[in-house]
RNA sequence: GGGCCGGUAGAUCAGGGGAAGAUCGCUGCCUUCGCAAGGCAGAGGUCGCGGGUUCAAAUCCCGCCCGGUCCA
């Protein structure tokens, strides 16, 4: 550890409160105790749990224990903060909230934007699914866990350092009665911070860690912790990490923290379960916990993204549930936490039915994808007779068959490093890629003028640089391409040069414009196609409605996956776990609502901390923007989102909202695709032409278009059967004796006709024309040894090719000797007879 | 966001350049007092869509669409 840091423990608390500095006789560590006669840094692996089976202090359950904890810190002036949800909207570097610290990262721990308060509180429930192995396995490991934490943002202002964090932390432990307390020296790393710690253990446990964060990523940095460099920065963190569970399980001293945390969910799946493996009942005890959350917070299952981790979970819970054979569905387990936790976190019951259904939808994916695999690792165990790893690694990497699935049905060894297979698998695939084009980095600011006024048209500005076809100004109307809006188009003018604008980009900070002809530092006037800006402003606002009016209809985890729109159409794609079809009607209704009610759409530059706290983070629905102030767009009480783009100033101007399309982008991903104002008249105006021709065509009124072409496709395949049998008596008829044998020339016969006349001794020859190609078949009835594919491939040389089977054949190729080779394939056929006669 | 696998009858799938198949289900008949089962007969397919290669493509190549799955 730097000296600094390590000097940064060494703290007066310890002497007042006659704690001892000792070095751990086994892993070196440094820590700090009360006991003189302690040897070891009180850690795992240098020593044992000694808390189980004889519990330390006060029993208390979780909601005591969050509740103990939170009014301690609530006494001692700190505020109490409400846990923020497990998925980090907030963020676009991880997508669940892995710590108590996470909901600050990045902007407030930066120092970009101050603290929702100062010192605050708060028990944040925390995923994380790096041991996803070892949950139940080792009786500690949860995937869900409340981080409790108090935190003090030292800025201009200080609030309290290393001896206050430490002080607290002591008095708190002694209040709940724990004894035995170690406070061990390390180092802390994550985010791009850094710092020193205290991991704060009893009996075995580490029950907390208090980090002092004072260090920033920086590669020149003169701090080296976990082989990054730091340097130090102005903002100066506490961030203590208490685990409610450990807790709750060093003061219950059960067999497992599982025990100690939800027995009644335990107590539920080993009533339920056919054999007690207590192994899977931890983990799937864990894992339905994990879900409420995760689902309650709108996270919807799928095959990519964040949905996956859920999708992840549920299945290795239904996988266990049928290893312990339990009879009832993961919905009874996850219904168990929500009854218990609700009184904690009612925001889970206000969900528990979407929650259901959601869990129903999965189940049945899981169990036809399941049925489907069984069948498929059969069908190949008949055909090859075994399953090699390569293919065991497929049907899991592909498939999604876990490889006891197939154990249930072949005999096969599992290798022990299974799970890095498949990871291998993706890493060759992995590194082709990593060829990223850096957009070039412009020393230039441009002013952009299209907030100010975003139904501007015209402007003057500078040129300031130009390089190529791509000309910088000092200030510009043109909306660069970003959050899903297409760039402006449009003109400059220069000395009475009209100089078209074909696309615009951001660059840094400057504002690339890509014209077409030739500019000159100085003066310009500019002029934006406003018809363009106009149709895409309209599909914007437009966006934002549709949004609000899924949301509506469909539910709270509705949440924006990704959006374009140019000055055709728009697209949103939104979270959803089932497919979108009746209820688009109803999304589209909503939203013209909106639009007649011709409310306001407000554009205001906010601090971020106060968008948030007004809107939540409903704002970050195209993902979380940089910086200290961001855009909002608001519709009042309808839809605000942090957005840069240009929109109108009131939703009457969208004039209508069509939606045209719904499409699966993924599963759990539904795309909207709509149409607004003028585009909106358009597209029914073309939907209704196209309706006229088709109607016209058929010589129907439009209403009855649709009867009619059914109609019509029933006839035509009536017809087709009809023409196949006039066929079979035509041949009959065009049939000519010979030894015995009938032979009929008969040309462009379909090829089922063919197949019904060569029943028995018949050889059918045809032949068809299509452009300039021209094909003969020669076929006999299976009782005649004739070899077609012999005479098939003679005449072929004088077409092109033949070949086929014995009896059936074909050859062809140019028309033009088409009607000599038919002369020669009969001829042949006749020889072929005769011989057979003969014979 | 990336990798892998797939799309053939109502369902599950085989075939993998030269007549579109199996099993289950469906319809009718036989057998039965009736049902189940069995026997016989039959209906059901733009082989996902669009290009290309070829004398010939469900099959090979390319693009798209749809689905599955694993990983970040």
């Amino acid at each position: 550890m730097h000296p600094k840091l390590e000097k940064m423990l060494q703290l007066k608390f310890f002497s007042r409160e006659g704690f001892i500095r000792r070095k751990c006789e086994k892993c070196g560590a440094y820590f700090w105790t009360q006991d003189e006669k302690q040897k070891l840094c009180g850690d795992a692996p240098c020593v044992d749990y000694t808390f189980i089976g004889n519990p330390v202090g006060k029993k208390m359950n979780l909601h005591e224990m969050r509740e103990a904890f939170l009014s301690f810190f609530e006494r001692h002036n700190h505020t109490r903060l409400k846990r923020y949800p497990v998925v980090a909207r907030w963020r676009d570097d991880i997508y669940l909230t892995i710590a108590s610290i996470a909901d600050f990262q990045p902007h407030v721990t930066s120092g970009e934007v101050p603290p929702p308060a100062n010192p605050l509180a708060i028990s944040q429930p925390s995923i994380r699914l790096n041991d996803l192995e070892e949950v139940g396995k080792s009786g500690r490991h949860l995937t869900l866990f409340e981080m409790m934490g108090h935190h003090a943002f030292n800025n201009d202002e200080k609030i309290y350092w290393t001896e206050e964090t430490v002080a607290y932390c002591h008095e708190f432990l002694k209040e709940l009665g724990i004894d035995a307390i170690t406070y061990k020296e390390a180092e802390w790393a994550g985010g791009g911070n850094a710092g020193a710690c205290f991991e704060v253990l009893s009996h075995g446990l580490e029950v907390a860690t208090l980090v002092f964060m004072n260090l920033k990523e920086d590669e020149g940095g003169e701090y080296e912790v976990k082989g990054l460099r730091y340097s130090e920065m102005p903002l100066k963190i506490v961030d203590t990490g208490y685990g409610l569970e450990r807790l709750v399980w060093l003061v219950n001293g059960s067999k497992t923290v599982y025990d100690a945390i939800f027995p009644y969910a335990i107590e539920k799946i080993e009533e339920g379960a056919k054999e007690v493996q207590m192994e899977y009942i931890y983990a799937i005890a864990d894992h339905a916990r994990c879900l409420a959350f995760m689902l309650a917070d709108g996270i919807v299952p799928s095959n990519s993204g964040a949905g996956y981790l859920a999708r992840l979970i549920i299945r290795r819970a239904l996988r266990f549930m049928s290893k312990i054979g339990y009879r009832d569905g993961l919905f009874s387990i996850v219904n168990e936490h929500i009854n218990y936790l609700s009184k904690d976190f009612p925001e889970l019951k206000e969900e528990s039915k979407r929650i259901e259904e959601i869990l129903e939808i999965e189940t049945e994916k899981f169990y036809s994808a399941m049925e489907k695999g069984r069948a498929m690792v059969k069908r190949y165990l008949e055909k090859e007779g075994k399953i090699s790893i390569e293919k065991l690694i497929e049907f899991y990497d592909s498939h999604g068959i876990h490889p006891e699935i197939v154990r249930e049905i072949a005999e096969i060894d599992i290798p022990e490093d299974f799970e890095s297979m498949v990871a291998e698998r993706h890493l060759k695939t992995q590194k082709k890629e990593e060829k990223m084009e850096r957009s070039k980095e412009y020393n230039i600011e441009t002013t952009p003028l299209y907030y100010d006024d975003e139904y501007a048209k015209q402007f003057d500005a500078k040129v300031v640089h130009i390089e190529g076809n791509v000309a910088i100004l000092d200030k510009t109307l043109f909306y660069p391409e970003g959050g899903g809006q297409q760039s402006d188009t449009g003109y400059l003018m220069q000395n009475g040069k009209k100089v078209r604008v074909k696309k615009v980009e951001k660059a840094g900070k400057a504002i690339l414009h890509f014209v077409d002809g030739e500019l000159k530092k100085g003066e310009v006037e500019g002029e934006i196609d406003w018809g363009r800006r106009y149709a895409m402003m309209r599909h914007h606002t437009a966006t934002h409605v549709i949004n609000y009016a899924a949301r509506s209809v469909l539910g709270s985890h509705i949440w924006q996956a990704g959006s374009e729109l140019n000055e055709e159409e728009a697209r949103l794609d939104v979270t959803h776990y089932k497919r979108i079809n009746e209820e688009a009607r109803e999304i589209e209704r909503i939203a013209n609502e909106v639009v007649r009610k011709a409310l306001p759409v407000e554009k205001t530059f906010m601090r971020r901390d106060e968008a948030e706290k007004k809107f939540g983070f409903r704002l970050y629905q195209g993902g979380p923007p940089k910086g200290r102030i961001i855009r909002v767009v608001n519709i009042p009480g309808i839809d605000a989102e942090a957005c840069g783009g240009t929109h109108v100033n009131n939703t009457a101007e969208i004039g209508m909202i069509k939606i045209i399309g719904v499409e699966r982008v993924q599963d759990g991903v539904e795309r909207l695709r709509f149409c607004a104002g003028e585009k909106a008249i358009e597209y029914m105006q073309r939907q209704e032409k196209m309706l006229r021709e088709i109607a016209s065509v058929l010589g129907v009124q439009p209403e009855k278009a649709g009867e009619a072409v059914k109609k019509v496709v029933e006839e035509r395949k009536r017809l087709l059967k009809e023409v196949e049998k006039l066929q079979e008596k035509l041949g009959e008829k065009a049939a000519e004796e010979f030894h015995g044998i009938k032979i009929i020339v008969q040309d462009d016969l379909m090829p089922s006709a063919i197949r019904e006349l060569t029943k028995e001794k018949t050889v059918v020859i045809s032949s068809s024309k299509k452009g300039k190609s021209g094909l003969i078949t020669i076929a006999c009835s299976k009782d005649l040894s004739i070899d077609c594919s012999k005479i098939a491939k003679e005449i072929g040389k004088m077409l092109g090719g033949g070949g086929g089977k014995r009896t059936i054949a074909q050859a062809g190729g140019k028309v033009d000797r088409l009607e000599e080779a038919k002369k020669k394939a009969i001829e042949m056929v006749k020889k072929e007879l005769k011989e057979l006669e003969t014979d």
